[in-house]
DNA sequence: CTTTTGGGCGCG
DNA sequence: AAAGCGCGCCCAAAAG
């Protein structure tokens, strides 16, 4: 397919309240095209179409023509998102892949970025805004060219790939958004305001007669060992070591402080006033392991263990909100990449991993484990894998009012990997390889860099990075495939909403008559992306069709 | 004055 | 061998 180079101004950011001012094409023959406040653009819809497209960033480009032109890019090439991918996720979060970067890395040129604004829809473009306009595509070819190279080189073309054809999908999710229910936020949220000012008049009683900020750690600290509780730090954690009423106050608050400054009274804020829904910001590339990450608001840090908030994303009258995610994802992983013959068995035979551990730690038979030992084998279970050694253990179990002592804790390790033996062989396995290279790449061939570095500490934690990303970032390989593909077969229907996406699990908004539908072809679609690496274990997706968005 | 950093905490 | 991985947001405090 060939190539088309695409790039466009508007008067803002947001599609769905913005115009479109021009629109520049490069063709690989070399020739450009400005359109300026094309009403429609029938004439090159099929080129697009039949185009690979390449720009820098081509997502927001995508969400104008989708919004505006009813134009689906579904073959695209965005330099953005292949840079982060070369850099080994090192330029994931961080500046340094932007359009005047790579100009400047790859065509030695420095661009001059100051006629970015002033594009206005119906007012005659200056000939330096011309100019501009134009400017950003002519190095795009030589870019691509030699990011290609790059790919070749180190080997990611297929992760590439996963990248580009999960692009389209992260437009349908953006301009899809998630129905939310204002009225029941705004509820919820003077409850909690009620509760708040009465725990921090309770607090600001057991401190008088001094005045203590409650939201500065350091003046909490301070008040805190007047009282003669000899905390260290103000964390929950550390709150928690002590027995004190005020401490238990004080944990409330925060609570309900977090809630309302987070959530209940930040919501409003974000409703788009011409669809009346929520659209978070997605990064595809937006964490080194090829995470997700998401803001304004984020929609992968909803509070889960406050039940009722949740709900508040509900299906639009008539829809279906369905849920699906990868069941204990990360820890098939291990088993499946360290093929631990125990784990291995254990899945294959539908054991439930947790009880094992903790049978074997405790060195009980699976129908007396206790509900305390399954626990603590959960946090060792997943905790292992991530580097999380004596002192971590001992503090994340106190925070689950389980108490640990040091040898109790050296012996539950010792346990864990006597009973898994090649998970301990691959952990310390690639723990040495990251710790050698600085880089790795997970089972599909994504790559992942570390800085170098001669610091001690800084190489333990290059360690226990090594440890976790390539577990990590073969999920959300599984994930963009599975995204991909349920694109392909989802969008075109016209009438279905790709809701959110948290790392391990997909939400979908679909007509009531087709939610069922849509729920089983979202759970094979998961289920096939698992099993292209899951080969020795089984892949498992859970569905689930409600009126809200639940967990 | 604005920007950056760090503690704290939400999620997977 | 080491004192748990990946993120974003709020607030206060420090730095520019």
């Amino acid at each position: 397919m060939p190539f088309l180079f695409l790039d466009i101004e508007t008067d803002g950011l947001d599609s769905y309240t913005c115009n479109l001012v021009t629109l520049q094409i490069l063709t690989q023959s070399g020739k450009t095209i400005l359109l300026k406040d094309p009403d429609n653009l029938d004439a090159i819809k099929p080129k697009l179409e039949n185009n690979v497209i390449v720009g820098h960033g081509i997502k927001f480009d995508s969400k104008f023509l989708k919004y505006r032109y009813g134009i689906t890019l579904k073959n695209v090439y965005d330099t953005y998102i292949a840079e982060i991918a070369i850099s080994g996720g090192l330029l994931a979060r961080r500046k340094g892949a932007s359009l005047k970067d790579l100009v400047f890395k790859y065509c030695g040129v420095t661009l001059d970025k100051s006629e970015q604004c002033g594009f206005k829809r119906g007012v005659d473009l200056t000939e330096e805004q011309k100019e501009y306009a134009l400017n950003d595509l002519v190095y795009l070819p030589q870019i691509m060219q030699r990011q290609r190279a790059m790919i070749d080189y180190l080997g990611i073309s297929s992760v590439v790939d996963t990248e580009m054809k999960a692009l389209p999908a992260v437009v349908w999710l953006e301009l899809s958004g998630v129905n939310t229910d204002v009225q029941k936020v705004a509820e919820i949220n003077s409850q909690l305001e009620e509760r708040r000012v009465k725990l921090a008049q309770s607090l600001a009683n057991s401190f008088k007669p001094h005045t203590v900020n409650i939201n500065s750690p350091v003046q909490l600290k301070d008040a805190l060992n007047r009282l003669g509780i000899p905390v260290d730090g103000t964390s929950a954690g550390e709150l928690m070591k002590y027995d004190h009423p005020v401490i238990d106050t004080l944990l409330e608050y925060r609570e309900v402080n977090t809630l309302i400054t987070k959530f209940t009274s930040r919501i409003q804020q974000f409703i788009n006033p011409v669809t009346g829904r929520v659209h978070s910001d997605f990064n595809q590339y937006g964490a080194k392991s090829g995470r997700f990450t998401s803001s304004n608001p984020n929609l992968q840090q909803q509070p889960s263990r406050f039940t009722e908030w949740r709900s508040i994303y509900k299906a639009a009258s008539g829809y279906k909100i369905i849920t699906a995610d990868y069941s204990q994802i990360e820890l098939r992983i291990l088993g499946q990449v360290s093929q631990d013959k125990e784990f291995l068995r254990a899945y294959n035979s539908g054991e439930d991993l947790h009880q094992l551990t903790a049978s074997k730690i405790y060195r009980v038979p699976l129908d007396q484990v206790t509900k305390v030992q399954r626990t603590v084998a959960k946090k060792v279970n997943f905790g292992l894998s991530y580097g999380l050694w004596v002192p971590g253990l001992i503090k994340n179990l106190r925070q689950a009012e389980i108490t640990l002592g040091t040898e109790e804790a050296e012996k539950v390790i010792k346990d864990y990997f006597k009973a898994y033996p090649s998970v301990k062989s691959y952990l310390w396995d690639i723990s040495e390889e990251g710790a050698k290279k600085f880089a790795l790449k997970n089972k599909a061939g994504r790559y992942i860099k570390f800085e170098r570095t001669l610091d001690k500490s800084k190489i333990n934690s290059v360690k226990r990075q090594s440890k976790n990303l390539p577990i990590q970032s073969l999920c959300a390989d599984m994930i963009k495939v599975a995204m991909a593909n349920i694109f392909l077969k989802l969008e075109p229907k016209g009438v279905i909403r790709f809701v959110n996406t948290i790392h391990d699990e997909l939400c979908f908004e679909a007509p009531e008559a087709m939610a069922e539908e849509v729920a089983q072809i979202v759970k094979e679609e998961m289920e096939k992306a698992g099993k292209v690496y899951l080969k020795d274990l089984p892949c498992v997706a859970e569905v689930t069709v409600a009126d809200c968005w639940s967990k």
